[in-house]
DNA sequence: CAAATTACGTCAATGGTGCTGACCTATCTT
DNA sequence: AAGATAGGTCAGCACCATTGACGTAATTTG
């Protein structure tokens, strides 16, 4: 090809998008077939009010997601260390120290000095961290008890298979579920 | 109290937490009782795990997952507006800017006139756009594809029933959920 | 006992994703 | 001609995550 150079897409260009893959595409992918969306944007939908429901809240104390999540798992294992809460959250110490140093600072949270190991920072929450732990899970719960308003016991096995086979490729997440006794088979 | 000065608790400090409010707590929250935890655990980790699935593909491509969003919709909805797409994707305009300006100026997705209002910039994916979509797509369907192995068709009603039921709040999801058919009652 | 390891803290820099506010063009409507 | 609408963009800020490097105290190990 000649003209080349009056086009805006040089012979030799930086960007090597080839003008195959420029090709416009005009048709949707579809909902089901060999790939099934179905899932996938009822599971991204639902996920995105979920945490709305705490987000709202967290906004009037000035903390995110990450506040909670700590607060969280600190309510539901008090004296655990810090290095359990970081194979927990599957974060860095550094990500994890602004968090924690907020959550330390205004009281939410308390550290105390292993017994035996005195190297360790063991986390409890205090009684304004419970506090907004409850807060934060009951509005969680709300969505959850009217999303299975109609759920029989028999329909909740299935779901909470279906969560904890999507959950459990992790260790963290395996040993949790067993340590909390986090199921329906058994419990219910 | 004379000896007030002496304290680390001043008599009026500029925290107003109380003594109560920073007792310890050793106890952990129950897994289930007046609040059951089980749903709200199962959710989280599941959904850490179902988006890590894109988080590592994305890295390659140098993108997030707010890019991911993008391509997903406008590859699911070709043609649909910017208005329409800061509907779905809950965001705003500036938000969206920096993410679109990238997969346009990659060549992920490309903008056409509205025919009937000129003012709209149409988005629509791209071959390379549309690979990518799929390419991601597949990894979170393979993640669900196993969750869900031993589901039975009766089984999947209710895990689609509590999804839907969980984002339903809204009504961009609501349409979308109507317009793309996302249900399982009348079409397996 | 000395050395290595572990548990944790912290400083500095960077990146991705969201926000608000302000201001701009182009186009459509009235 | 005036106003509303669709969209783009700039500047600044917040939050949450990252890596790398360095420091301290306590425990373990040779």
């Amino acid at each position: 090809m000649v003209l080349t150079y009056l086009m805006d897409t040089p012979a030799v260009r930086s960007d090597p998008t080839s003008d195959e893959e420029r090709a416009i595409v005009r048709e949707a992918l579809p909902t089901h077939g060999s790939l099934d969306f179905r899932v996938i944007e009822l599971f991204f939908f639902a996920y995105r009010e979920f945490t709305g429901d705490a987000d709202s809240i967290l906004l009037r104390y000035g903390f995110g997601r990450a506040h909670h999540r700590v607060l969280h798992f600190v309510n539901r294992d008090p004296g655990l260390t810090i290095a359990e809460l970081l194979d927990i959250l599957q974060i860095t110490k550094q990500s994890l120290s602004r968090v924690l140093r907020q959550l330390l600072d205004e009281n939410f949270i308390c550290q105390v000095p292993g017994d035996e190991d005195r190297r360790q920072r063991r986390l409890y929450p205090t009684e304004k961290g419970r506090a907004l732990t409850v807060e934060l899970s009951e509005a969680q719960n709300r969505r959850i008890e009217a999303a299975l308003a109609k759920t029989s016991d028999e329909d909740m096995r299935p779901i909470a298979a279906f969560l904890k086979a999507m959950a459990s490729d992790r260790a963290s997440a395996r040993e949790w579920f067993a340590r909390k006794d986090i199921s329906w088979s058994d419990s219910e």
